[in-house]
DNA sequence: AATGAATGAGGCTTCATTCAT
DNA sequence: TATGAATGAAGCCTCATTCAT
């Protein structure tokens, strides 16, 4: 499975460990750590300006007055969630020596979707409450706006853009359809997919490897080829 | 077209004006719609909790006071913006006479398409920052939180199949794909469009007729009947 | 009985009526006479500065603004209903010529208190809502205190105390017993009672006439033994 | 004298170091002191819902917000001040092993109303402030009101009865005043001249045992003429 | 005379942040 | 390093009072 090319997450190192640090050396005391999970916590729970920083502290079983050793103030500790995230939710696009498509190591469209499906499901859910937080306080964040725009809108789509045409070359794709709109509808999908299965209806017993390939198979045939069409 | 069966908001009524009522008559005083409007700016600009009455009541142009005269609490204030937009979201499907789908006034899966998604637009396009606050707030307003379940995810969800099968009867949708499926992409699809055009890249020179006809496009080849696949 | 001679309430007189004129004409719309009830009411029930203007005009059905064309504050309310009200509790001592002893129409000292107690307790059970208003706001309004000092401890004192010495001198009361001395005791005795008959415990099955006569008993011969009273 | 007998305020404990605690041990910061001090002060003063929390904060010299750390509320300030002074209003008759009238430790009722007057007297004065604010609040504040109808009205009234029929069994009491009446009658008395003392005529240059003997005669033999008095 | 919309001062309370310990 | 008492600005809300109608 391609799973494993592009997963940032395969070890089990807990999400805490890798927020300031990836690849770096992360020094973070057993309390900065509880800081950290109880912040989550409380913002994905309340919202970032409806989360009182006192009772992060309580939850974290610190005083108050801890939490500002480690964050200048509360929106530095907003920031020290998210803002790590973000590089986690573009990693497969920009980690590693991937800066050509050369190095793709998909030989299908399919299999691409399949394995970025696969592990961005397992990312969200893994790190549901602080997408959570980064998608409601964006807006709000003009510093998290910036970064989004910059990293995400701007990163992203620039690689995408290259594998979408390397497919398109391929003949996988219709090359009928502009560039921008096939990643919109990708992205689309499977988002749509993520928000239906993680927060509109968890609760649903899903079974997602026919979900995925359902998912898949609707991209495919919506944006596939003149030969698919043709046929 | 089919436009102008499902719309709505045909007129250019002002949303204010319909806020509180729809059909009914309403008295407003231009205070109280200058608050309305102040609000939706402000909740809008920084969300319900970072919002100050005392702010509303500057850019409405009224001592603070008065906005408690018309709104008990703070929250009254959100609900009664977000609340009727609730109704509205919904009304393409549950205004009118709109019970079986025999009425369905729609010869083929695509007009219907292409009517909701000109008319979604133009509402969402009309209605953007109140639905902003809406998607923003709904998930820390329990109040909010149980309407739009109730009402969007129920008594839509239940009007969508009705329509998918109508349509998967007249074998314009593959009746191999369930149902939650179609009604998934589709919405996918359609929000997805809607998300990117207004708040991803409002700024793009979108070609709205050209971007909803590729969009349909692709949606009905992914869930293309039995003949397309089959071939 | 000597209760008709000192009884200022024989009538029926609504006290309302009563409350602005005394002997004088007295112009009272409906709207005043519902607002002062409702005052009394709200007042009565919430205390003065907990009372809200608009709770007021709510419940005497008029509008906010009406109350302050009859009076110019809310201190102005309270003192239009409570100045009279201790115009009236002086008045058995205070009205009429009663300026010497001369004109005293009682026998006997047991005579003047039982009159006294039947009319004060009629009187009191009568203004119940006046009285408590009263009490509860004389410690801070300065207005009332003074009034209260001026007229109650002041005209009343010095005509008790004739009485009291007048009764000494036939005899009735012990010339042992200092004169105020023997008032506070009388008087500590009745309202004892007033306290204990009308507000802690209002609902016991009271025998107002027997109790009347043992409180009266109780200030002429106090509650020592057989021995005592034997002799 | 009986006095040191029922007395639990002989030593001159602070009040305010006896408010939380009655033989536990209390830990209160000066700052927590200085509040409480103030609250008393200006609740005496405005009566409670007419002090402001600005007010107390400045009398004792801490931010507004210093209040709220110590006492959730405004109303748990007045609660915590009045709470307790009604567990040391009845003190004398709930503490210790006073449990039947066995252990009385009075031989006539002479002796024990002097000694509760003294002792009661002393409590007044030295909590005048804090009694002030609960007479005025206990007709407002459900919760007040509550506590003292269980406690004061219903455990006193039950000891005091047990203690009344205790001396009119030693014959000091007349049997043919009911018990209620005798309660009253006492109550009253006393009352009375800690009213006239402390609240009304507190200027008076007053000679508390003489007044206490003149008042305890009173109660025992009334202020009859010199017939009754001469025996 | 009566209304009630509008005001704005002031009340209670929360909370991010500081700082002495 | 960690604490948590203390702060005070700012928030939401109430309410007596005014004034145009």
């Amino acid at each position: 499975m391609g799973n494993d090319k592009t997963g940032e997450q395969r070890n089990g190192d807990l999400w805490i460990e890798g927020l300031l640090a990836i690849g770096r050396d992360q020094k973070m005391t057993p309390k900065q750590k509880s800081i950290l999970q109880a912040a989550i916590e409380v913002f994905s729970e309340k919202g970032y300006s409806s989360a009182a920083t006192s009772e992060i502290a309580q939850k974290a079983g610190v005083a108050e007055g801890t939490i500002f050793r480690y964050y200048k103030t509360k929106k530095d500790l907003l920031l020290s969630i998210v803002g790590p995230a973000m590089g986690q939710m573009i990693a497969p696009f920009v980690l590693r020596n991937f800066n050509g498509v050369l190095d793709m190591p998909f030989e299908r469209y399919e299999d691409f979707l399949r394995a970025f499906m696969v592990n961005r499901l397992e990312f969200a859910r893994k790190h549901f409450k602080i997408l959570r937080i980064l998608i409601q306080e964006i807006p709000f964040q003009p510093a998290l706006k910036e970064q989004f725009i910059e990293n995400v809108l701007g990163q992203v789509v620039e690689r995408v853009t290259a594998i979408t045409e390397h497919f398109k070359e391929k003949g996988e794709i219709s090359i009928e359809v502009p560039t921008p709109a096939v990643i919109r509808f990708t992205v689309s999908s499977i988002f749509g997919y993520l928000l239906a299965r993680l927060l509109l209806f968890p609760e649903y017993d899903w079974n997602d490897a026919a979900e995925i390939d359902l998912t898949i198979q609707f991209i495919l045939h919506g944006i596939g080829g003149p030969a698919l069409n043709a046929e």
